[in-house]
DNA sequence: TGGATTTATGAAAACGTTTTCATAAATTCG
DNA sequence: CGAATTTATGAAAACGTTTTCATAAATCCA
């Protein structure tokens, strides 16, 4: 049963079928005209000695490789795993390999990531940046090079020409404040990521509008836009209870972080949500098991993922050109967790249209 | 800035350097002589001209790809995404990318990835298996051909012949039963995945040495083995509570199924950890969120990640050989929470060596 | 100084596939 | 029936590297 020798190629085949190596590719690959006993013969013969493609010599010849680049923060995280996982198996119906490389939210590591990918000759890439990407430029090698590029949720920015797919992180901020401010809330601050971040930025700003549209304060002094950490965030609240104005709804972009903010709450005797109504953002599994469970946006990853391929696929039979094609937006929604259900009544409701 | 156009070779360096292809190549690669200066020309034509090595040439004539392939079940699952973290970036380190693939614990899956894997000409492979893998026969390709291949965590029994690395899921069923024996337990039951499997069948196998270790009785109706689902572990509580001998103690093997335990009793009002005692497995960071958080078994999934990669890179620059080498065994360790706190007097305390 | 060694470079083959260009055989059909 | 078309196959080149085999130049050292 062992072969236990060298890989069979081509040649093997050709000579083992008095044939030539031409014959036997077209007969393997279905191209051309070939004899269907012709066919069948190769076929078997393919079998019985257990030949395999040499994907590198195909692809050298053809400049394809059948693999695609992602680049990712870090794939334990639950949203991108999420992504990750979706990609890889729709990818995979179609013929192709997943590269994967994180960055550790490092930019010089996804710049050497880019290259790493773009000598292995990817056919196309799939990116979500690092937080602190401000100068895209390493990227500019694939569009150059008629390699589809395509930045899915951590994006560049407008002026940087890129297919994009993202959240709809506006509209995500936004029923984060109407909801706090549906619930009753008054004091409403918000802990968030870096704003060098598109999500965090659009976070911020749909946020804010939707506090203002319910004409309700932005206070400064309850608004932390930082690194996401445990300690940052620990910080954050610290601050915001040792002052007199005390915030009692709070939005969290990140629900590692939310989970943080209801342990806070709990070992310092801040009730949830009678005194502090919390919203998270992602959806992660922790968020519905936490006790209080939080309310969070759901940003639909696999949604993420199937956009993702769908585009990618078409972006790969298709001519690159200049036009400007405008981001896909998926779409979020709340979910209602007990971080926010309403116990107390609304004093003052608001008038929402 | 912009080159836009095709890939520049080595065929053009030496061209504008009037240079031969070789002496360029030898130049890139600091193989044989090249004197300092000529080295230092092509560097910088290299730079100006933004040459990339084309990795599929280079792996064709070297038969090298400096890609190593991946295939697990699925890569959100916590202990998963952790090990395949670090394995990327300890392999990027390395100069070596890697290729995922999710079998979906699905064997024909897994059968289709070693295929493409194995055409890919992967320099090596790791692998943790189905559940459901018996047949173990489609890894043979790669040791009758020279690629190392490593298994991890759901590993072929002893009888295949192939490098593991391991938990040691004896010894954390074993504490698991030893933690719940000394917490004064004495109707211990166990929800376990499926025994075609080594990690359950190991742990299960510990787990009962351990009870009857310590004089406990192994009671068949309140040991499942069984697929680790939550309406399947839903329907073996609802059996095991509606039975009269009712269990005071149980052992899940896995963090997501004792969240749903610790779901299902507060819905049912048990207590835990009063009426009921409960140690899960992976240390899933849910089970220090979730309330009561759940006692569990760490199995260092960074260590394990770090091994995988140190024994791969050392099979890789040794000749493989026939010989036997047993699996490496990594360590398991008990980590206390609220599941498992004794609150209750023991009544009947066990004596332990 | 002159033979041996070391340093430096080039020509050409090789890796395994696919594809273009030919050509021959079989089939169609007016 | 014979010309046009379709089907079937082969020879050879090409993809971009690396490496072996040469050979020439520079350096060593007795």
């Amino acid at each position: 049963m062992k072969e236990n020798q060298q890989h069979h190629t081509i040649l093997d085949l050709a000579a083992a079928l008095k044939l030539s190596p031409a014959t036997v590719s077209r007969a393997l690959n279905n191209t051309s005209y070939v004899k269907k006993e012709t066919k069948q013969r190769v076929m078997e013969m393919a079998l019985k000695l257990g030949y395999r493609k040499n994907t590198m010599a195909a692809g050298l010849r053809n400049s394809k490789t059948n693999t695609i680049g992602l680049i990712l923060p870090k794939i334990s995280m639950f949203f991108h795993a999420e992504v990750v996982t979706v990609v890889q198996n729709l990818l995979h119906a179609q013929g192709y390999n997943l590269l994967i490389g994180q960055s550790n939210d490092d930019p010089a590591m996804e710049k050497e990531l880019s290259e790493t990918f773009f000598s292995s000759r990817v056919d196309a890439m799939i990116v979500s940046c690092t937080l602190q990407t401000i100068d895209f430029s390493h990227f500019d090698i694939f569009a150059d090079h008629q390699v589809p590029i395509l930045f899915y949720d951590r994006v560049p920015p407008g002026n940087y020409k890129a297919r994009v797919i993202k959240g709809d992180d506006f509209q995500g901020g936004f029923i984060a404040g109407q909801h706090l401010a549906e619930a009753g809330c008054r004091n409403i601050g918000m802990i968030n990521g870096p704003m060098t971040s598109n999500i965090y930025e659009a976070r911020a700003a749909g946020f804010m509008g939707s506090l203002q549209y319910f004409n309700l304060p932005v206070r400064k002094t309850l608004f932390y836009h930082q690194e996401l950490s445990t300690e940052q965030t620990i910080a954050a609240l610290k601050k915001m209870f040792a002052a007199k104005n005390k915030p009692d709804g709070l939005f969290v972009t990140s629900d590692r972080n939310a989970v943080t903010v209801v342990q806070y709450a709990k070992e310092n005797g801040i009730r949830i949500p009678e005194d502090l109504r919390i919203v998270g953002y992602s959806n992660d599994p922790v968020t519905a098991v936490i006790s209080p469970s939080i309310t969070t946006i759901d940003q639909f990853p696999s949604l993420f993922g199937s956009k993702l391929v769908e585009t990618l696929l078409e972006m790969m039979d298709t001519i690159q050109t200049d036009e400007y094609i405008p981001a896909v937006v998926t779409p979020v929604k709340l979910v209602e967790r007990e971080s926010t259900s309403i116990l107390k009544p609304i004093i003052n409701p608001i008038k929402l249209k």
